[in-house]
DNA sequence: TTTAAGTCTCGTACGTTGTACGATTACTGG
DNA sequence: CCAGTAATCGTACAACGTACGAGACTTAAA
């Protein structure tokens, strides 16, 4: 059996002649596979990412993309993490502000996945790509410095990843086409007899999603971090 | 077309000669196939369940499945949501412990989706079956009868689905076998260098998971709640 | 009794999927 | 010239979801 890449990050030998390609197609590469699929994932959806497809526009034969990438969880799994990449904003450092950093890490985390809604579909999955290591690392390094006790920690980390996650995943599986929240309203009436108390609350309608992913975030990070020790 | 039963819940009339099977094996039903697929999905995690697979065991062509059904989605969603009764505990119907029904609500939800891991893998989905709708309206009368606004009744409810979603997700996914674990681990500590406040939290080893749950929902439940409000 | 309309089961067949296998080509260092 | 190894890709296969339509059986009306 052929020795094939994987895992690792070995950088490809410069090709000596590279104008070989007829049309003027780059040559495959781990990196131009994953770009791909994250288009296509954009433009069709997570079912709408298939070998056959991904291979079709990258110009190549299907069992090419093999030689690169494992199999297609691994091309799932890279999607993922690919578009998780997070530039803190530039500012001092040492900012004073680690409320602020925290609320805009996990804000711009959960919008990037609303912009690509298959993300969310492809949660329940082990997520260990560099990007989102970065971020853990950057959110457990942050939440440290603002005084949280290292016993915490862990409890910290996982209370806000878990907040964001479902909070995505509800959002992204409920963001309807209007159709069809207009057959979701319909049923709820149709029930509406037997669930008075969601009826009241206007459960499923006209809700600030972000509005509600902001205060309970907040509540979480009041009751996370050491109180009256903020520096702001 | 024929007019194929969906949706209703119309019930299948009685036949006059029940002795019709050469096994001892009963008319397919839809509940028969729900059930016979939690089992499958118990056993063989979610692509362990196929049409083919779920007929064999019911002892029973693959296409008569879909006089009952809609078509596979149909089937998890069915499966998600008849996992997911709920019986409250017995008490007094006006309990004062309103704290207390809402954690055990909530344990009681995470508990049954870790025992059937492959739930969580199917979140992502819009849910709306008759037990999930109870359980929210449950949830909604119960923080309502504590004294949450009714403005402030969505943000509530959605803090709390969106906080058992995720630590239950994140829960089942990082879930691992013994090897599994190993290869996690060692590949940390790979790339130990680059993530020492990851590596000092020991976010991925030995954590109580339980733990950490039941402490953010404290600190939500704190938020969300009208302080100094309840009655314990 | 005959007829017609459901209700329910299921065999066959089609198109699509992920990917195993091995042939093929290009390029490298000896 | 040769051996190795990096990379591409055509063919083939098993498995999947399910459309289609033929049948068997039950019930109700004529």
């Amino acid at each position: 059996m052929a020795v094939k890449r994987s895992g690792g990050s070995g950088k490809r030998p410069r090709r000596a002649k590279p104008a070989e390609q007829p049309r003027g197609e780059a040559p495959l590469s781990r990196e131009r596979i994953v770009a791909s699929a994250v288009e296509l994932l954009d433009a069709e959806g997570r079912a709408g990412l298939t070998m056959r497809r991904l291979a079709d526009r990258l110009g190549s034969g299907v069992m090419s993309l093999y030689w690169h990438v494992d199999n297609k969880e691994d091309v799932f799994d890279l999607a993922l993490d690919s578009v998780l990449e997070y530039r803190k904003p530039p500012q001092t450092p040492r900012s004073r502000d680690w409320r602020g950093d925290v609320i805009h890490m996990l804000e711009d985390w959960r919008a990037i996945m609303l912009r690509h809604p298959w993300s969310a579909s492809l949660l329940p999955r082990q997520v260990l790509g560099p990007n989102i290591l970065g971020r853990l690392e950057l959110l457990s390094k942050t939440l440290s410095d603002a005084g949280v006790a290292d016993a915490d920690l862990n409890a910290a980390i996982w209370s806000l990843w878990n907040y964001v996650m479902g909070a995505t995943i509800t959002r992204a599986s409920f963001d309807l086409s209007v159709t069809d929240r207009a057959a979701a309203q319909q049923r709820l009436e149709d029930l509406s007899g037997h669930h008075p108390a969601i009826e009241r609350s206007r459960l499923l309608m006209d809700d600030d999603w972000d509005g509600v992913f902001r205060k309970g975030l907040g509540f979480l990070l009041d009751g996370l971090a050491p109180r009256g020790h903020e520096s702001r």
